[in-house]
DNA sequence: TCTGGGGTCCTAGGACCC
DNA sequence: TCTGGGGTCCTAGGACCC
């Protein structure tokens, strides 16, 4: 006996949020960008899309294309929300559930089979829901397995659903592209064409030994997929393995010759690390600096010490440490600081009664920021900043989405 | 007013040790 | 007085996902 994956994928789904809260957006073309004055399109509703508005493109671009376009702030409470709402939903079906990404989840169906009746019902019985209490619509995909339930959920969006049956797969993998399967993206799939390779079944059937001397271990990957198999299980969130890391970044709202310039920003990234690594009891032992250049160039340093750290002043030491030593080559657009190699519980008891009370301080800062919101108390030092700062929270996955369940 | 931000995994090269 | 090879760790970069 097979598996059943059931993938849900919420159509546009932060637009459509949106224009479910704001009615006067129904039916408009709406795009949902970041704070940032150079931010892109997060997410685009179908009214746009008709219009040439996707996903990755520029504000200017985006009004090029659409002139009466409705441009959006994202708002990540407002996704979380109705994030955490859909799985509760689909809770009600099966315990198997992996949340993938925000608007996106994967169902194990398997075992509820002989209770719940037939996939295709099932699948109805939970856009319904959706549509009811989250006034939303969700397409989805039923399959063997994971990779070919996503692939099934992209057939036929807006409100598809669409059931591939074990004998409709080979005559669907002839016609598919290889980058519609999710692990291939641009550039494997260049590197493909090269070899003659377009569609899933000339994957299927190229031989085992060519993908692998060309792809090594990822040969194997592909050879499987080009055939539609996955034997990955569906990971429940509360099976889902710790972090490896913990990083923040942010372009910056114009372009920084000068070193000094990116302090404040660096300060400010390593309290949110901080921040976040102690409300998950984590600390790290590797603390790395990403910088991106005017020209998009895009490189990283990391430096690793003995005890892991969990303080916004020794992130913000180690990091600057690492800038210290970089002779930049042109001007910087983007400063990210990340905290990886993560150890459960916290960093090390200072020795100095000093640092002592800043660690108490730091432990009195969360727990007043999680009383009454992200940025409700911060650093002095941080009153310099761009007042937009702590307005940037337009993050793809919402983060801790494991403190919410 | 070109090009966001959060992650994971894999690879390749060099250092270092035996 | 020419030169080995395996294993592991570390670092940086690239590919992928949303």
């Amino acid at each position: 006996m097979h598996a059943t994956i059931l993938h849900i994928d919420m159509d546009a789904f932060f637009a459509s949020v949106e224009q479910q809260v704001h009615p006067a957006l129904k039916g408009k073309p709406v795009a949902v960008c970041g704070a940032n004055t150079r931010t892109v399109v997060l997410t685009a509703s179908y009214e746009a899309r008709a219009r040439g508005v996707s996903t990755g493109m520029t504000l200017p671009e985006a009004r090029v294309r659409c002139p009466e376009l409705r441009i959006v702030r994202s708002d990540h409470d407002r996704y979380t929300h109705a994030c955490r709402r859909l799985l509760a939903i689909c809770r009600d079906y099966t315990p198997d559930v992996e949340i993938f990404s925000v608007d996106e989840a994967f169902l194990d169906l398997t075992r509820s089979l002989f209770l719940l009746g037939p996939p295709a019902s099932i699948a109805r019985a939970i856009k319904h829901r959706i549509r009811r209490e989250l006034c939303l619509t969700a397409s989805i995909g039923i399959a063997p397995n994971k990779l070919l339930a996503k692939l099934a959920s992209g057939l036929k969006k807006p409100d598809g659903l669409v059931v591939i049956e074990p004998n409709d797969i080979p005559a669907l993998l002839e016609e598919t592209p290889v980058e519609d399967l999710c692990g291939i993206g641009p550039a494997l799939g260049k590197k493909l064409a090269a070899l003659g390779i377009t569609s899933c079944g000339q994957l299927g059937r190229t031989p085992l030994p060519l993908l692998v001397k060309r792809f090594g271990v990822l040969g194997y990957r592909m050879k499987a997929m080009g055939l539609g198999q996955d034997a990955s299980p569906v990971v429940p969130l509360e099976a889902e393995p710790e972090a490896k890391s913990i990083g923040h970044s942010m372009t910056l709202e114009r372009n920084v010759i000068h070193r000094d310039q990116l302090s404040t920003c660096l300060f400010q990234l390593s309290c949110r690390v901080g921040r976040r690594l102690r409300e998950n009891g984590l600390s790290g032992r590797v603390v790395t600096l990403t910088l991106r250049y005017a020209d998009f160039r895009t490189f990283s340093h990391q430096t690793r010490f003995k005890q892991p750290i969990d303080d916004d002043l020794e992130i913000y030491r180690f990091a600057r440490r690492i800038l210290k030593g970089i002779r930049l080559g042109q001007a910087v657009r983007l400063v990210g600081v990340s905290l990886s190699d993560l150890v459960c519980g916290a960093g090390q008891i200072p020795l100095f009664e000093k640092d002592r009370q800043r660690q108490r301080l730091m432990a009195a800062m969360d727990r007043v920021n999680r009383r009454y919101g992200s940025g409700a108390l911060f650093w002095g030092t941080l009153l310099k900043r761009d007042p937009h700062r702590d307005l940037v929270s337009p993050a793809w996955r919402p983060e801790g989405i494991k403190q919410y369940c």
